[in-house]
DNA sequence: AAGAGGCTACCCAGAAATGGGTATGAAAAA
DNA sequence: TTTTTCATACCCATTTCTGGGTAGCCTCTT
């Protein structure tokens, strides 16, 4: 397959990440530019100015986060190819962004060949996921048609939203206040939360979700 | 200060970190060999066979972590500096590593440049720990002396303890039924550890152990 | 010996969460 | 088009948490 060199936003908060990724590819005869943003923001601000083939962002980002970047930069420019990458194998993260828009999932546990390969494999149209979180993936979803073992730990966004206020600290009341809904149906989708992730109280919802990186 | 060049080690469980951080420092005329390792146990087995003179350790590791590898890789060499690299600046964990042995901490968030400074420091028998953390772990025990402003957020084992089974999800009375106390204790250690970390509730609580490695 | 910190235990009233439900309209998927 | 999912809203009884106290006992340090 045939690739041009190619223009790379790295996206990551932390500046030792950025530096290594950058040191890993800036002799790469792949890559044209290199851009770097420390967050989300500063990222979908990037690939609206600039002439931007291919972002590897991270997803544990400040102010907004690698979904809402990926969703940001997907609606505004969808040509652009983004390779989410993470110190976490968790399925559930991986399928969100999947589904956000996301061309690509590499663990920090891979080697620089790897990396070198999912851009290039993103770049050529394809899409690309870590062999480590594939058998998760399947776990996750594969299970989606028969309804017998297990279900799918599917949260919706509203569902997710409600996490993060009960994780602050905020009442049902409270939530209700913010989200312009009766506290109702705030308890409601904190019932149905604690139900489908076979929870038992609010402490363990908001462990669950500090586990899996929902905060 | 003198610095000879110097053989360095890298233990980081992500190849990805480790080929970052060899890119960073592969060009540096102050570094004569890198070695790398993929968890605390190989690291300890690197230290005893070679020249090691500084090792460049991540904390979340599998088999071993960066805790135990330190205080092992000090007791049987202890002129070899360890600089602690992490993701999280959680002063908590940095007191423990500093007692562990560690010689510097810094947090991924910094540049190659603090990277290089933090290893001439620490190759010139200083101490170094990244600013961020500075602040932090004043927080966490500077202030045991005085008791005016803020209180140190400084919590009993009991309370720890507590905290973990909350977390689980346990209510006052099965965590009570637990420990054999009476559930007014629970509840008052409870509220002890809300007021002390001027937290709101439960949910609350449980982030911030989330937060704070406290699980 | 005195004080401080830590762990224990209790009381009470009001607020909030929990665990059962039911239900409706809109949007998305089949 | 039919079905499913999502988000919304409500009811009710019971349990749990919250926030305000007080207080005894033990251990460690001064």
């Amino acid at each position: 397959m045939y690739i041009p060199t190619i223009n790379l936003l790295i996206v990551d908060d932390h500046q030792l990440i950025i530096d290594g990724l950058s040191a890993i590819l800036a002799g790469e005869p792949l890559i044209d530019t290199l851009f770097t943003a420390r967050e989300g923001r500063e990222a979908v601000n990037l690939v609206i100015e600039k002439d931007i083939d291919c972002v590897l962002m991270d997803i544990n980002m400040p102010v907004i986060g690698g979904y809402e970047a990926t969703e940001l930069i997907k609606s505004k420019k969808p040509h652009i190819k983004i390779i989410m990458v993470s110190m976490i194998s968790d399925a559930s993260v991986v399928a969100k962004l999947l589904k956000a828009g996301a061309d690509a999932f590499i663990i920090k546990n891979t080697g620089k060949l790897e990396l070198l390969a999912a851009i290039k494999k993103v770049m050529a149209g394809e899409k690309y996921v870590s062999q480590e979180l594939c058998s998760d993936l399947y776990r996750h979803f594969g299970s989606a048609r028969r309804k017998t073992s297990e279900g799918p730990y599917h949260l919706t966004r509203r569902e997710i939203e409600i996490i993060r206020y009960v994780a602050a600290g905020l009442t049902n009341q409270e939530i209700a206040i913010k989200l312009f809904l009766s506290h109702n149906t705030v308890e409601t989708h904190r019932k149905n939360i604690i139900a489908k992730l076979g929870l038992k109280n609010t402490a363990s919802l908001v462990k669950y979700a500090a586990d899996n990186k929902l905060l």
